[in-house]
DNA sequence: GCCTATGATGTAAGCGCTTTCATTTATAGC
DNA sequence: GCTATAAATGAAAGCGCTTACATCATAGGC
């Protein structure tokens, strides 16, 4: 591969004019561009950016901690993540953290050894502690669906509470008022939100809370199944589910199919995020959707305006969610 | 961040022992490594890699290239490349080449700028010759589903004539007899090739084959839905659907739902790849696995034979499809 | 005890670029 | 046409590390 010197040397200028129009930060007279322009084409010089990244102390990379690569979910925020920052040039650096605290706090070390001029980071086990005190040691990152107090300006997070509410009143206006609920691990964040959009919207439509038709899911398919046969074991009345998530949506419904439930005919079912097989759900799963794809975009955007200094790139920090109605939600009677 | 020069500061040693005792490529008296560690502990000092990488010119990073982030199929894959490299201390940079000639050529010049040892590529669109060419600069990649002969020892593949093999067998060994098939689009290697093993199973079982029964898809759901369509309205008899991958088995599944036709009990239907939805679809896809991890890993670990000159590392090169028996297939009668 | 072979450590020259500062060249005012 | 000023370019010092080569220390052979 051709460098620097080789350019400069057939163009007939120094190093430094060869930089300057390489980066464009400081003028260089139209002909002596051309001619370093015409050199540069002639050798197929591509400017080494491992070079680069030492002299200027910008690696031009992000690291992008996710808790898994797989799975519904990530695909999509990969994909809009890379895109926004291909587009500014910048490459984009993965890791996986497993929703492990040790296994967290490493991965962003080994994304920090990598010289990333920015996190993005989707972490779940690490503490808030944890990260107020990267943010000190003057570490760029921003935060994906998570909300920390005191590093509120770098969260991008979804409106919880609002998608619950939603999902609820969805169900509501449908005309149902026997409304089971089935809930994430309560210990996290984003489940206790959503379950307190769903009281919000039972209050709203003046309906009593039967704490009997809560019940406290694992966020897998196997919390929907299990609500489900702790309802119907309970035998109480209910013409309505919501469940604070897809997979726990397909849990349920796919026991309600060897029940001989009929969806949505006998029993009303929404999910929560909208992940790429709700669709693929037999009846089609109406759910709310997680715009995850957008929030990651502008995580992107977030780095390129903080770390890259673009000052009018403008920021969303909260995300609304919306309904999506497909089959499985049908009014009540 | 301390820097070596510091950390041999405090050792009271050279640079250059410093070095060795990162690398260990060169032997340090067992004293002097204890203080050079334990001056690194004392200062939390962690090399640059940028600087290495300039300095050593490997950059220990390697170079993913997919068709899409998203979607069911490339998140499993990333993950345990990931994973792999991960455990070896090195890090993956990752780009979507979108299926797309012009994009897929560009992606694979933006890795290349960014130094990466090496490159795992799941391209499309780009041609044989220009792969050809590119490894005769001498850049080092491995080719993930896809052969091709001149550089048949860097490609990772899978039987797919096999896997049709495999998918026709089961539905005659179930007692049908009359299967159709939906290919996908011809000009696709795995396509033709899966097409190929139907046929030898046609073959092997006596059966002859009704060209009325082959319908060419797009690999995408809509590809299901017409083929069934098709195939329902030139009122041809047939008891089993034989789908070259999964997203064309559901859209056939999800037409069969609107038109009454009970699966399996009135038509037997099979996939192909086995990815992450296929469980998602009722009833639960039967479909051919395609190992798509294992062939990931595998990628991954030519790049740490050959790159990384770890000589005992053990490449399978061709990995085999087995079916997965599901609930969407049944006995004849 | 001296010389040599061997292993451990140090010295210093880059890797390919950016960037500060000095220098040269062009522009304008009189 | 000459100086004052601004604009364009060049020279050179790093960025933090690796590595070839030189040097020094140690041990063994006689």
């Amino acid at each position: 591969m051709a460098t620097i010197y080789e350019v400069s040397k057939l163009a007939g200028v120094s190093l430094a004019t060869v930089s300057r129009v390489i980066n464009s930060n400081t003028p260089v007279r139209e002909a002596t561009r051309k001619k370093v322009e015409a050199a540069m084409a002639e050798l197929g010089y591509r400017p080494n950016s491992v070079a680069q990244s030492l002299a200027s102390s910008r690696s031009n990379s992000i690291g992008i901690l996710v808790s898994e690569l797989n799975g519904p979910f990530y695909g999509v925020l990969l994909s809009r993540i890379e895109a926004e920052f291909r587009a500014a040039g910048k490459h984009v650096i993965i890791a996986a953290g497993h929703s492990n605290e040790s296994l967290e706090r490493e991965s962003i070390e080994f994304l920090r050894s990598r010289n990333c001029d920015a996190l993005i980071l989707h972490v779940e086990a690490v503490s808030d502690d944890y990260l107020i005190e990267l943010s000190g040691k003057g570490c760029a990152f921003v935060l994906i669906n998570r909300y920390v107090e005191d590093l509120a300006d770098r969260c991008i997070t979804l409106n919880n509470h609002y998608g619950g509410y939603l999902a609820t009143r969805h169900m509501l206006e449908l005309g149902h008022r026997d409304i089971a609920y089935v809930s994430g691990p309560m210990w996290k964040h984003d489940a206790q939100e959503r379950y307190n959009g769903h009281l919000e919207a039972l209050a709203e439509f003046n309906v009593k809370v039967d704490p009997a038709l809560v019940f406290e899911g694992d966020f897998q398919e196997t919390g929907g199944e299990q609500a489900l046969a702790y309802f119907l074991q309970h035998n109480l009345k209910f013409t309505a589910l919501v469940c604070a998530n897809d997979e726990m949506a397909s849990g349920a419904i796919t026991s309600a199919h060897d029940l001989k439930i009929k969806i949505p005919e006998q029993l009303s079912v929404i999910g929560f995020d909208n992940v790429n097989f709700a669709h693929y759900i037999y009846p089609k799963l109406t759910t709310i959707d997680y715009p995850i794809g957008d929030i990651g975009q502008m995580a992107a955007r977030w780095v390129i305006k903080n770390v890259y200094q673009q000052p009018n790139t403008i920021i969303q920090e909260v995300f609304e969610p919306r309904v999506v109605q497909r089959d499985s939600t049908h009014a009540f009677g």
